[in-house]
DNA sequence: ATTTATACCAAATTTACTTAGGTATCAGAA
DNA sequence: TTCTGATACCTAAGTAAATTTGGTATAAAT
């Protein structure tokens, strides 16, 4: 999977979008979740996804909450109140983003073209 | 534009796709294409793209040829039929990449959900 | 008993941009 | 006529964000 490189830059929005949607998640859920919904493709390394949650949560963004589960350690993520707007502002750069490199990949054709 | 930061990773793949497309084109000339097609969210800057270029012509996938038009030099890149599959492959990455990124904005709901 | 999966982390390195310059031509406006 | 903006190329230093590689530890499965 050389699909990996192409992950630079948008590591951060993509755990942002994640917690976004789904409240609460700790680290390794989730790498599995991205594997999952990514069909195995998008494969986010623990080398990068843990510096990352330090760092959203450095910010002020994100606060994590530690659980002991099955006598392993989980710290739980989620995105606090403050940190809201810029959560949402982040992700929707991500989607404005796609959003064009949709366009570059599948151009819509000009007015003349069709 | 924040976005901008996003692009990290895809840039040569955007290079390599906007020049399968239109066969040979010059660094100015892709920089305008992709704001264009990207209704000015997606800029990419000159101190990215020349050394980006020159990258993906040492590694043999591009050859330039230079041409003075209107007084002004411009050296037009086209794939080279060497670096052909690989071109071709890192454009479909990109696209597989940008599919998948799609799955996670915009996830499919499972079959219980539905 | 060893491997696999779960679960966290850090440090050194590399990659790929950004920032900030530089050169030069041409067209148009003041 | 001089200056600005658009066109057109480029490099070097700095930075951000991954990769690579290592580590610790528990639980479940073989």
């Amino acid at each position: 999977m050389q699909t990996q490189q192409l992950i630079k830059g948008c590591l951060s929005a993509i755990v942002l979008k994640l917690l976004d949607e789904n409240g609460q998640m700790y680290g390794y859920e989730i790498t599995q979740k991205v594997r999952e919904m990514t069909a195995n493709e998008i494969q986010i390394t623990e080398g990068a996804l843990y510096p990352t949650l330090h760092k959203i949560e450095a910010d002020g963004i994100l606060t994590a909450n530690a659980k002991i589960v099955d006598g392993r350690t989980r710290k739980y993520y989620s995105i606090t109140p403050n940190g809201k707007p810029e959560a949402q502002s982040r992700v929707s750069d991500l989607e404005r983003f796609v959003g064009q490199l949709q366009n570059i990949i599948n151009p819509k054709l000009s007015p003349q073209q069709l």
